[in-house]
DNA sequence: TCGTCATATTTTGTATACATATTTTGGATA
DNA sequence: TATCCAAAATATGTATACAAAATATGACGA
């Protein structure tokens, strides 16, 4: 156990970079170089590029030919493209599952957010965070689509890169009470309510985000220029 | 000219493959092997590979361990997949442009549904093809959201593996009248009806879709079995 | 004839090698 | 001291080499 088969090399590299990069330990802008992953994971650069061009393709990393990879650096008109993507879709799915029967799915939606509740109650910051994040996933997932849960899934985490990038400490700027109030609309199957509340949401999240990313631009960027990038990983 | 910088050739034979792939050349379910690609295109399997992995993360690709890569073989069952999200996100996209300010939008897309016509009439259906699908992709990139342009368009690209896969000569099933009646709704900007048009259009083309896909399934798919894989390229 | 199994061939998975591009470094010059 | 340039060091781009897995081939026996 915990070796794994010697065919899936690229996968685990792929994983723990993923991870790290959401879990920040790997800043936006941090070099990946090849070859130092490659001593580091004990395997060689073919393996850690084959991982780098699936990340890359998540959006979490960034390729420039002859420069190498980094992980993506995010601008402010991203956050802005991001949630503009995230209305679109998660009014739409909010919309739908107001009008599927929604049995058990309200009965998970709401645990989900007594764990959220919990979590923020006993400081769990970390933990608060996945699952305020893992809320939007569960709607997503709440779907059966599996092309829509891994394109939002995508988004998420490329929501949590730009919170890496400009937000040291909060919570993203997701509130809990919120969700609550969602899975009401949902369960009374007002599509525009939900639809208005999701809009709200999100749309809070995202004033919450750039404005601390309007901050950062103008006071911490220079100094991320000047400390230049750390370590690696792990 | 013509000749491309050497440190692009992953970027042309992405290119080539996946343009071999929407045009048909290709069908679902050849093998695409690395050696035998690697000679067509006189590149080595490292360079064929990195657009392999590129494909797959497409969709239009499936890598199996060990096995290799072939293109993708959509199921009933990715069908409606596929048009359940285009409906999720498509509805966003017509609700969206209804508020916008339209003003050369609805030119733009006017324009469009002209050559479309023009193309059938003509009788020129691989043009027309391009055209009715190339209408979605327009409002899509009307919003003016990279994001959703790229997922959008790989979206349209599976739309026609699919259409490839299921569909020997029809155009698809999209509808030239139907996207100058979407224009007018927008340029009125009726969100609701708007909404339902774009609904309907989709809902019109999965059935159309569905029906082949359900008799190719009971038919033509033992056949594509006996006669194996074809050529792989160009 | 059909099924089975060992062997040969093919194909993928990964490491390594070498060419090319970029970055760094150190010194020469103004 | 500051600037620029050449050479060294470093990193990426791509080809090749070799190991391991999958597939095809064919002989053998029931």
């Amino acid at each position: 156990m915990g070796r794994v088969n010697a065919h899936q090399m690229v996968e685990t590299v792929y994983g723990d970079l993923h991870r790290a990069i959401l879990e920040r330990r790997l800043r936006p802008g941090n070099k990946l170089r090849e070859q130092a992953l490659g001593e580091l994971f004990g395997v060689s650069r073919t393996t850690i590029r084959a991982a780098l061009q699936r990340l890359e393709s998540d959006g979490l990393v960034t390729l420039e030919p002859n420069k190498g990879a980094s992980v993506s650096l995010p601008s402010v008109s991203d956050v802005s493209a991001l949630f503009h993507v995230r209305r679109i879709v998660e009014t739409g799915i909010a919309a739908e599952l107001c009008t599927g029967r929604s049995a058990d799915l309200v009965k998970r939606l709401k645990k989900h957010v007594v764990e959220e509740q919990a979590a923020i109650d006993a400081g769990d910051f970390r933990r608060a965070i996945d699952l305020l994040g893992g809320f939007h996933v569960l709607l997503a997932e709440a779907t059966g689509n599996q092309i829509l849960i891994d394109f939002f899934k995508g988004i998420v985490s490329r929501t949590s890169l730009v919170v890496s990038a400009f937000d040291n400490s909060s919570h993203g700027g997701c509130r809990c009470a919120e969700h609550s109030e969602l899975i009401g609309l949902i369960q009374a199957r007002d599509v525009a309510g939900a639809i208005a509340c999701v809009e709200k949401h999100l749309r809070e999240i995202e004033t919450a985000i750039t404005e601390q990313a309007r901050r950062v631009e103008a006071e911490y960027h220079p100094l991320q220029h000047l400390f230049g990038e750390a370590e690696p990983a792990k």
